[in-house]
DNA sequence: GGCCCGATCGTCT
DNA sequence: GACGATCGGGCCA
């Protein structure tokens, strides 16, 4: 660690599985400002701090992917443990990450939406594709590209964010009067779900998406 | 096996 | 606001 890394925060002790236990509203919210850390092949790290996420509540949510009980290969982690890292691919080309909540067997999660490059720009620039011009708030900037600038696909689905190379810290706190909340994205196929407030976002945070 | 569609993104009008 | 890219997942046969 150098110098200049002290008390940065993500050097910090990451989040421990007792946060993610509770209900998962509550670690949405809360996930705002912490650090997303993804330690990489050459043992530097990439972080960002999250500002944008939101709370997927199955079996009862129809936007979840454990809607109505849905249980397959691709959704099982949302079955397991909280505090892993529930990874999947679509629309061919995307991937997302999400934080598993609550208890084993209540199929919960929260999506990040967006982050702002804390270490590690370069390389994150690198993998978006984009150059030395390109503002910093966008390299992390909607789930796609937060998982693409983080280096984040499938092969992390399930890891343990409280013990891995990727991992979520504490950050800063957001006063209520910073956070805002707003239906969620991309989910116009679930019903009475599809005007549920459970994503939440950083107000004036030009990272957020949408 | 076949078919439909997606927790997205960038570009074009 | 509309649309295409691009392919795995989910569901039915």
């Amino acid at each position: 660690m150098s110098a200049a890394d002290r008390g940065a925060p993500w050097t910090a002790c990451p989040l421990p599985r007792s946060f993610y236990e509770r209900p998962t509203l509550v670690v949405a919210r809360a996930l705002l400002g912490c650090v997303l850390v993804h330690e990489t092949e050459d043992g530097e790290s990439v972080a960002g701090m999250i500002v944008e996420v939101e709370a997927y509540r199955g079996p009862k949510d129809l936007a979840a992917h454990s809607a109505k009980g849905r249980r397959t290969a691709r959704n099982e982690v949302m079955y397991g443990e909280a505090g892993h890292a529930y990874v999947y691919f679509t629309y061919g080309m995307h991937h997302c990450v999400n934080v598993v909540t609550r208890a084993p067997e209540i199929p919960e999660a929260v999506l990040i939406r967006a982050a702002v490059p804390l270490r590690g720009e370069a390389r994150m620039r690198a993998r978006r594709g984009l150059d030395a011009e390109a503002p910093a708030f966008r390299l992390a900037r909607g789930p796609g590209n937060l998982c693409r600038a983080f280096g984040i696909d499938r092969s992390r689905n399930g890891a343990d964010l409280t013990s891995s190379t990727l991992t979520i810290r504490p950050g800063r706190r957001f006063r209520a009067a910073e956070v805002r909340s707003s239906p969620r994205i991309g989910i116009d196929y679930a019903g009475a779900y599809v005007a549920k407030p459970w994503r939440f976002f950083a107000a004036d945070e030009r990272a957020v998406s949408g």
